[in-house]
DNA sequence: GATCCACAGGAAATAGTGGCTT
DNA sequence: AAGCCACTATTTCCTGTGGATC
């Protein structure tokens, strides 16, 4: 018998569930489209494109419903001779400046063997290469800035770019920028300069609703999946989850996926509303434990200190209780110890990611004001993730704790 | 209602890294 | 080699805050 054996009870095809999958209609984003489409429009005339600003939370169709049209638009202007058409995407997670992204759209432009580095030069030198770049490329010039909002306020990109053929560093090159933003509040923080010339069409994505994504879900589950291996009502709750929670097809798709999985390991033909809760718990529990890989040492180190006191069971704990264990498990590792304050944002951090619970407590005259910290996630979770990190070592005393706390437990 | 505790969290200064320019 | 430039992480300093107590 073979260790690997194909298993095809329920997934007929699990790629159309997936993030990168590129399905050829998009669903319940008509008028979305429509306005798109309009906005696009002077690019098929060859004229300068007009600046498009896309909103909407994550998974709400602003990506896939660009990369359709872009794609149909690609396809469509081949059949005149007098555009030219080139389209560059770039992706500003953890870009946190115009200069920054500048750089990388140089890089994007450029063959491999050119590439510049992202410090080091004057920011108006990078902006000069970029107009090289856009000139030599020639044509109508599809600017993608998907997650525009992490630059910040540090707008100046924003505010060149679109100038830049009034300004006469362009003659061949027409650019335009479709940017794309998780964030609305990021349009007030433009400056109003940046607003008139960057914000000429806006186009508003809103959350789906529940029977929304339950039809986006039925398309793709009907292609993604074997007739008949649903139970009544999984759709349904895979979109109501998704609905109340961040209203992102992204997420409801997840949740059909990792509930299919589910149901495939235990080697049952059908997927029930079960599955789906156990997808959600585990899906939950992945991107946590996934944020608590990725801290940096220090907060690693933090998380160490308040899992020491939370196995005395000494938690909630506040910070002048939980600083010393922080002290002594960074020089059980042969590291600096961070002042307080900074300490103190390494555990804000892990607040704000779910992984502590935070809560103020005020005593008055008596006592003052202070937060009390606490682990929002099971002990074994984190213990489990904070023995495999290769930055920290568990001090001896957390060590014999955890062992006394787990034996009282069996 | 004024006081005052203990600290949260903003702001500015500093350290340190990597890379360009002359 | 010395002087820039941009960026990140940290330290240092300090003001503002909420509510029990006076």
């Amino acid at each position: 018998m073979p260790l690997f054996d194909r298993d095809t009870t329920i997934f007929r095809d699990e790629d159309v569930l997936r993030e990168d999958y590129q399905p050829d209609s998009i669903q319940e984003r008509d008028e979305e489209l429509d306005a798109y489409k309009t906005a696009l429009q002077p690019v098929v005339n060859g004229a300068q494109p007009r600046n498009v600003f896309l909103y909407g939370k994550t998974g709400v169709g602003k990506t896939v419903a660009t990369r359709f049209l872009l794609d149909h638009l690609r396809r469509d202007v081949e059949e005149y001779d007098d555009v030219d058409l080139s389209i560059v995407w770039l992706n500003c997670n953890n870009l946190t400046s115009s200069y920054q992204v500048a750089a990388n759209l140089v890089n994007e432009l450029r063959p491999a063997n050119e590439q510049i580095s992202t410090t080091g030069y004057p920011q108006q030198k990078i902006f000069d290469m970029l107009y090289d770049e856009l000139e030599r490329l020639g044509g109508t010039v599809l600017i993608v800035l998907d997650e525009i909002d992490h630059i910040g306020d540090d707008d100046d990109l924003l505010y060149e770019l679109p100038r830049a053929r009034a300004n006469g560093y362009l003659s061949a090159g027409k650019p335009g920028i479709i940017g794309i933003s998780n964030d609305f509040s990021f349009r007030s923080g433009l400056s109003p300069k940046v607003k008139d010339a960057l914000c000429e069409e806006e186009i508003h994505f809103s959350p789906y609703v529940a029977s929304e994504l339950e039809s986006i879900l039925d398309q793709r589950a009907a292609k993604a999946l074997h007739d008949d291996v649903l139970a009544d009502g999984v759709l349904p709750l895979c979109a109501a989850l998704a609905a109340q929670d961040t209203g992102s097809a992204r997420q409801a798709l997840d949740l059909l996926y990792k509930a299919g999985d589910l149901a495939r390991s235990q080697d049952v033909a059908e997927v029930t509303e079960k599955h789906v809760r156990d997808a959600q718990r585990a899906l939950e529990r992945g991107r946590i434990k996934q944020g608590m890989v990725e801290l940096t040492q220090h907060g690693h180190l933090s998380l160490v200190a308040v899992l020491s006191l939370a196995l005395e069971e000494e938690t909630p704990a506040r910070v002048r209780e939980i600083y010393p264990r922080y002290r002594s498990a960074a020089e059980y590792v042969g590291t600096n110890p961070l002042v307080r304050r900074r300490m103190h944002d390494h555990l804000s951090d892990l607040a704000m990611q779910g992984i502590l619970h935070r809560n103020t407590r005020n005593e008055g005259r008596a006592g003052g004001k202070y937060y009390v910290y606490d682990l929002d996630v099971a002990v074994e979770m984190v213990m489990d993730v904070v023995d495999d990190l290769e930055t920290v070592d568990l001090p001896p005393t957390v060590v014999r704790q955890a062992e006394q706390t787990d034996l009282t437990a069996h």
